[in-house]
DNA sequence: AGGACATTTCTGTGAATACTGAAATTACAG
DNA sequence: CTGTAATTTCAGTATTCACAGAAATGTCCT
């Protein structure tokens, strides 16, 4: 796996971009992108020749992806040299990720939302339209998480049947205008 | 609205740092925050005084959030310049975003995906292992851009019931392993 | 303990991005 | 038309971020 086919480019550069999108930086995006691909755990040396990035790079890089919880430090026999091997079951990926994401910014934010209303109890009068529009953005996060803390352990194959019931939905669990 | 209180502050801060890490830029994202939190509408040079950044920043800010769809031109009787307000309803605000981004970023990645499995086809013995990932792939972000045009239009009073009921909810739908 | 190899941390450099102020353009009133 | 105010575009500057290479640290083997 040391040199790429035109495939395997393309979906490492694509999701290099996708992740600058998203505040991830490309190269490790990059990386991921590769182990995602690989059939078999690569060493740091490898990943760094086959992207052609310092090694240094590819360092902090698997680091972070670590950190993220989607790529792992494994051993191959008779060799010493660490070796790392992406996540592989998409589904699982994305709920780490969003797990992650949820934990280092959302979770913040309802927080700072929070402090916000405590502090505004105090000069509730003078400037309600501000403490009604942060109320609402509280409100917003607040649902949306117990939504997210419930469909995050569905099943996979739980959401194409959910996907079928299409308008349906609404209607069988009684709920909604729908 | 030309001077902030601290509780302002604080908001509009946080959602600049939390735009970075979506990928929006730090003013932009809190030039949004502001107009959220304004009761009025503001014009350019308004914003560029109370958040002391140049009029010309302001200006591209303000186009790119046009672009994004959850800000808007308006005009003020009397006053011949430009005012802007942002949308208010939270929900329907990250709809907007939400669909916003599937389009720049979801679907062009689809359109990759696919393109990937067709460039596959010809090489399909060589490199199976790839093929696997990238299919994979494009089933996950198939289903879920499926589900979120399903869940997309829910009304803001269909998800807390949604929630209430937890663990229920795939017995009663009669779906998944749930 | 010593030496070879592997890994991480650190620092300076280069590239990309954001931002400002000036200039150009546009819109509008008289 | 002319003058004024508002807005946008542009070019230079500054800041931030990503990265490479060197140095330091760690690990394992003998």
């Amino acid at each position: 796996m040391n040199t790429l086919t035109p495939v395997q480019q393309k979906f490492i550069l694509h999701w290099g971009e996708m992740g600058t999108r998203w505040g991830i930086n490309r190269t490790v995006a990059q990386i991921h992108a590769l182990l995602y691909l690989s059939p078999k755990a690569l060493n740091a040396e490898e990943i760094a020749e086959t992207l052609t990035v310092a090694r240094s790079n590819v360092s902090s890089s698997l680091k972070e992806l670590q950190g993220w919880g989607i790529v792992k430090l494994v051993h191959v026999l008779g060799d010493k040299r660490d070796h790392f091997e992406s996540m592989k079951d998409v589904w699982e990926m994305f709920r780490v990720v969003l797990d992650e994401r949820k934990k280092r910014e959302i979770d913040p934010t309802l927080t700072m939302l929070r402090e916000c209303l405590i502090e505004l109890e105090d000069e509730k009068a003078k400037d309600t339209y501000t403490g009604e529009r942060i109320h609402a953005m509280r409100d917003f996060f607040e649902t949306t998480t117990a939504w997210y803390q419930q469909i995050r352990t569905w099943p996979t194959n739980a959401v194409v049947p959910f996907v079928k019931l299409g308008d349906k939905v609404l209607r069988v669990l009684g709920i909604g205008g729908g």
